[in-house]
DNA sequence: CAAATATACCTAAGAATTTTAGGTATCCAA
DNA sequence: TTGGATACCTAAAATTCTTAGGTATATTTG
């Protein structure tokens, strides 16, 4: 979420789920149970900040990274690849012979 | 872990846990409040098999794979990298511009 | 040799997160 | 006009992990 908000600059909720759905080819599903209650603490946290816009008459909410966000998403994206790497060492198949 | 014990044999819980840790470099800990409960678990769908051996006078529960259990160490592994190719899809940088 | 660290098993409360399953309402296409 | 998409939200239940124990033997080290 941290790292399309980053690259989009500003997104409202649906939206990031349209985009996880996409850029993944259908494969990962972001759910509004998890997204809602996440954005929200992310906003608590202040890491993204919020502007209510009214489009016809209904609510979007978009959503945008604060400087505190920008640099969360740089860590947790570095994390994340760190993470990955230690994965992938320990389910690297082990070498018997040659 | 079923991968561990798939490569290895047979392996034991503490030994697991310092497969984890050494593959990684560390940088991966598996504590045993998530090992125990998730073997027992894995004994409990029938994955994996266990035989007790005295060490001294020290108990080692040796854990092995079923048949059952190597398919789902197959299955879990590719279902592991698909989450981190989707995963990856995501992630990658959004090319602006050339 | 005593004390600390490592080995080796385990559990349970609490915390964190996700799924599931709702609720409300507008917009648009068949 | 009705079903699906858009758009927000919440709360109970399920799942999983961390934290923080407990017990006991073996080994290393000051």
């Amino acid at each position: 979420m941290l790292k399309l908000l980053d690259e989009e600059g500003r997104m409202y909720g649906y939206e990031i789920t349209q985009h996880v759905k996409t850029l993944s080819d259908g494969k990962m599903i972001l759910t509004e149970g998890a997204l809602y209650p996440t954005l929200h603490k992310l906003e608590a946290e202040g890491l993204v900040k919020t502007k209510q816009v009214m489009v016809g008459k209904r609510m979007r909410k978009y959503y945008t990274l604060t400087t505190k966000g920008k640099k969360a998403n740089q860590s947790k994206l570095a994390e994340f690849q760190e993470f990955i790497n230690a994965m992938q060492l320990i389910l690297k198949p082990k070498t018997t012979s040659s």
